[in-house]
DNA sequence: AAGTGGTCTAGACCACCTT
DNA sequence: AGGTGGTCTAGACCACTTA
């Protein structure tokens, strides 16, 4: 034991660049809750716990508030971003508006191929083992990415993605409510079928129906949480 | 001349922190093309440009970064974004879905001040002397933002507000084609009278026309500016 | 008025590209 | 192997907060 390591810069995931591995870590304690919304991130004490320098540490969260994931004010320093009922529901408006659009193009577009990643994603979902929240969030967001890609705009997706980052934050928090599986699956079912037979506007209304689902669940979720303290 | 000053350093706008007036600096130099897509951003340059250290420099680069106006490799640098015309059907495609909702929600909230905001900005487009695209560009913003405001989506403005940047851009760079703004400014008051009597109907069918409509006006003028080299 | 913590500087280091 | 340029460290500086 001659040699000293820095304390726990194992413990950084993979990555070529510092600053690289200490985002990763930072959005993977965030979206899993272990760093709640509204706490202070502190440069020091987090570059101190990684064994690193401070400029690093500051990339990294700069990154994170490009993410959205992180506020960052000047000369006040960052918070993980909270997320209350308001911005819950404007989140899923957008996703409303914007996967909507992808959805129905997409119907005219999904080959075979497509159709039956679809199917292999739902049969992977209703394996799920005990309704993780976050394999389950993973799955309905490769889901709706498949569909996605089929239209071949990466901007969309690239926006999409970052949203659904944040949905799997609060879904890590609040979790599913009972039931809500089934409901998911079968609405996924029904949105391949307008799928495979080319039914944009069926695909379209059954998309729109699924997403406002999933935005009351959510906010039933996080009010059942908010009465239980 | 007995004093030296950094070569220009008060050629940098205002802000409270340094980094915060390059990325500034930087942002206005690519929207209004003084820095063309595909530049290569040199660090080191840029600090002795600016009589800096790099270290502010880069966190201006994290940041247009975040907005999606440059490219960072990690060890590679960084580059302005490249824009091409698949890119620009994709974030037209994002305006359409995205604005498009948020207009046919607004039909049913903009009150009498709204409208009144919205056809002042109309009477300042048609007194925009020149047709300078940028301040038409930005006048154009300033309508649909006000369209939108009403939502109280503020997620979705900040989403249409970092794409209409890009778009500023392009526009700055190619122009509108001859008789477009006569176009625009009609669009528009069909737009203004269909949210007046809250028809959401009318005013999604018109905002989505008058978007497919900037779309080919944009592509039609980059690819004349093409076939001119 | 002192303390905390974010910001900026200077220089060493090191990855990648070129020869 | 050398050069270019991005990345990381250490410490000084300075804005904002608390008493």
């Amino acid at each position: 034991m001659s040699i000293v390591r820095p304390s726990d810069a194992d413990a950084l995931p993979f990555g070529s660049t510092v600053y690289q591995r200490v985002h990763e870590r930072l959005r993977a304690d965030i979206l899993a809750g272990r760093i709640a919304p509204g706490a202070r991130l502190k440069i020091q004490d987090l570059a101190n716990q990684y064994g690193l320098s401070h400029m690093p540490v500051r990339e990294a969260l700069q990154q994170l508030q490009g993410e959205g994931l992180v506020v960052l004010a000047p000369n006040r320093g960052a918070t993980v971003r909270r997320m209350n009922a308001q911005f819950v529901r404007n989140i899923f408006a957008i996703r409303e508006a914007l996967e909507g659009y992808l959805t129905r193009q997409a119907a005219g577009l999904l080959d075979a191929a497509g159709i039956g990643a679809l199917r292999r994603i739902q049969a992977e979902m209703r394996r799920a083992p005990g309704r993780d929240p976050a394999l389950i969030a993973r799955l309905n967001r490769a889901f709706h990415r498949t569909v996605e890609v089929a239209t071949g705009n990466d901007e969309a997706i690239r926006l999409l993605d970052l949203h659904s980052d944040l949905i799997a934050a609060l879904r890590a928090r609040f979790g599913y409510r009972r039931g809500r599986l089934q409901v998911v699956l079968r609405e996924h079912d029904a949105l391949i079928d307008a799928l495979e037979r080319g039914d944009a506007e069926a695909a379209g209304a059954l998309h729109d129906q699924h997403i406002r689902g999933a935005r009351d669940d959510m906010l039933q979720a996080m009010a059942e949480a908010d009465a239980a303290t």
